[in-house]
RNA sequence: GCGCCCGUAGCUCAGCUGGAUAGAGCACCAGGCUUCGAACCUGGGGGUCGGGAGUUCGAAUCUCUCCGGGCGCGCCA
């Protein structure tokens, strides 16, 4: 409709252009929008306005020019000058009772678009160390790039999810390193464990699991796995005590290499990596949330990719030493310094295999590639910039959107998280008080780059201060009319109600149709602005005017079941036409749309 | 100190590629169930859009500056 709109604009002010009552080589973009309200009609143009300046004239005299050179539309009822110079459409009612046939033609479809031509996306989102379980921090993370990825799939986009695995590195050392010590511990090798190895429960679980399947074989007394370490530290900030904490630790990670031997060794690393993503798989799949990719970062140092991202930059005279180890010239690319990326011990760092990681992604093939981080990484934007341009790549096809941290409330309390002292409140947890849709809607509900405030109480109330149910009681209501019509013996015939939909011509009907109409729009510009709180937004004004119709003044006579066979199957036309815009919006934020609640 | 983000109603937030009288939920006040589900609806009060300056027909939106809050600034991952 708004592509109408601007062809009739459009073909008025190339006439003008002609007949010289504008400037001949004038030429702006005309710009289309929904008006804010609806006393102002459908859809307004700024335009003349726009043209005012360069035209030399009065935009309300433009304005009407303008207007009275448009053809004449099916789709417009009337077109006005308002205010300081807006061209305002209003549509006819025919017009407006298309979108029914549209939705219940296109069912599942409605909404999606064409923007994205095909183009493809890598997002990869989550990505956090398999070194615990996922807590509610990573649910906002989850929650925001699943969305924001089924939102581009509805765009036209083609779309990867993927989950970055960090098994290479010390934290999955200190990991497998843990693992075995509890082992140990279940067999009656008493260890004090280490401050800064992993405290929670899940270890045991997993120790438990490698007890199984190897039983004593990777058992050893205790002095010869504690002989000769340097102490360990007590917990807390003082950064001595921490130092002591980090020796400790690090000595105890290769005294298990030596003690267990490379096989025994991977024995545990394998247990601990399979065990850890293997839960947050099935977490994640609980949440709605499925990759099409667990891309491993230990195969990109394996597959020989690291290093011939580091030979792409050094050939192209990005790196140099310097106290013996190597570095790329980040700061050529307007980064704040520059970067290691082969340490002086000849290891490559965690960012050589981000700039591996990312010409992977553009070797696969992927137009895009959207990095859904947590705003605590936002030092990485820049780096992964100037990585890009040192690949001589465009750095445009890297965007990062920063999901600020959820602040967790429990009882009016600040909550505070911390995966390695084990407490922290997980994502499972989460979904088992608040049930996944709750979750998801409540995640999204706000902009990614506003700070959440979780209050877990609010959220596990089962009331009406949850917004999601708003939404979901929409549908159920809907459903449970189709239910009552069956009760009485008759049937939905969606034919009567399509040649009836001319009787739908009420206030509240209207307003309906209207908000059913801009679902597409919603749709476009959420993913547009990779915003999917436009969605949940959209999707409770839909089910406010659906309520507000539901539940009009019995003096209205709006219900839907009336007797009139042609008025009661357009009036079950427009409730189906809602209730499958609620279940396909719904869809995208990954929120079910329940028959009964 | 430097950098990024945020500041809008009592609270939580939309609106930010400049548009018309700045919106919603919660809370508060007043109404509405013999009729398709009241997890709902109708009406009401509530604002120096953090302060100031600038850009222009027009600024919550763009620029500058100040104030307040969050987060980052490792040969950690």
């Amino acid at each position: 409709m708004k592509d109408h709109l601007e062809e009739l604009i459009n073909q008025a002010l190339l006439d003008m252009c002609r007949e010289g009552s504008l400037p001949k080589d004038l030429r702006r973009d005309v710009s289309i929008e929904r008006c804010r309200q609806v006393q102002h009609g459908d859809f307004s143009s700024n335009i003349a306005m726009i043209l005012a300046k360069p035209a030399q004239r009065n935009p309300r005299e433009i304005a009407e020019e303008i207007i009275s050179r448009l053809l004449p539309s099916k789709h417009v009822e009337k077109v006005e000058v308002a205010g300081p110079g807006f061209i305002n459409f209003r549509l006819t009612l025919q017009s407006l009772q298309s979108v029914l046939n549209q939705i219940l033609t296109q069912e599942g479809q409605y909404g999606v678009c064409r923007d994205g031509h095909d183009e493809t996306v890598n997002v990869e989102f989550v990505s956090a160390n398999p070194t615990g379980p996922l807590h509610v921090g990573h649910g906002r993370g989850a929650a925001f790039g699943a969305s924001l990825s089924n939102l581009l799939e509805a765009a036209g986009y083609r779309v990867q999810r993927e989950y970055y695995v960090n098994d290479a590195g010390r934290q999955m050392d200190i990991l497998a390193t843990s693992v075995w010590l509890r082992y140990l511990e279940l067999g009656g090798t008493a260890i004090r464990f280490p401050a800064n190895g992993y405290q929670g429960d899940y270890i045991y679980d997993i120790a438990r699991g490698v007890r199984q399947d190897h039983g004593d074989d990777l058992r050893e007394i205790a002095h010869n796995v504690l002989d000769g370490l340097p102490p360990d530290g007590q917990p807390g900030d003082d950064p001595e005590q921490k130092a002591l904490r980090e020796q400790h630790i690090d000595a105890m990670i290769v005294r298990c290499k030596e003690v267990l031997g490379d096989a025994g060794y991977q024995v545990c690393f394998e247990a601990a990596l399979g065990s850890m993503v293997e839960d947050i798989r099935e977490d994640l799949k609980a949440f709605n949330v499925e990759f099409d990719e667990w891309f491993s970062e230990r195969k990109l140092a394996e597959s020989g990719a690291t290093q011939r991202a580091l030979q792409t930059l050094s050939g192209a005279g990005h790196i140099y030493e310097k106290d013996g180890a190597q570095w790329f010239r980040a700061t050529t690319f307007g980064d704040e310094k520059d970067r290691v990326v082969v340490r002086e011990d000849g290891r490559t760092t965690y960012f050589a295999s981000d700039i591996a990681y990312f010409l992977s992604k553009r070797e696969r093939g992927f137009e895009h590639a959207i990095y859904v981080l947590g705003a605590d990484h936002h030092g990485y934007v820049a780096r992964l910039r100037a990585a890009a341009q040192g690949l001589n790549d465009n750095p445009d096809v890297l965007e990062i959107p920063l999901v600020q941290f959820a602040h967790l409330f429990r009882d009016g309390q600040k909550m505070q998280m911390s995966t390695r002292s084990g407490k922290f409140v997980s994502l499972r947890e989460l979904r088992e008080e608040v049930g996944t849709d709750a979750a998801r809607y409540f995640y999204v509900l706000r902009s990614h780059e506003q700070h959440l405030d979780f209050d877990l109480e609010l959220a596990k109330r089962q009331s009406k201060d949850n917004p999601v149910y708003y939404v979901q009681y929409a549908h159920a209501r809907i459903r449970r009319v189709f239910d009552r019509l069956e009760d009485s013996g008759e049937a939905w015939n969606q034919a009567i109600g399509q040649a009836a939909h001319g009787t739908l011509t009420a206030d509240h009907e209207i307003a309906v149709m209207r908000t059913l109409a801009q679902y597409p729009e919603a749709v476009s510009l959420a993913a547009r602005n990779r915003a999917p709180h436009v969605m949940a937004h959209y999707l409770r004004e839909l089910a406010q005017v659906f309520h507000a119709y539901y539940d009009a003044d019995p003096e209205l006579n709006l219900r839907v079941l009336v007797d009139d066979e042609d008025l009661r199957n357009a009036r079950l036309n427009l409730s189906q036409a809602v209730a499958q815009v609620l279940t396909n919006g719904l869809a995208l934020l990954g929120v079910s749309a329940p028959d009964k609640m």
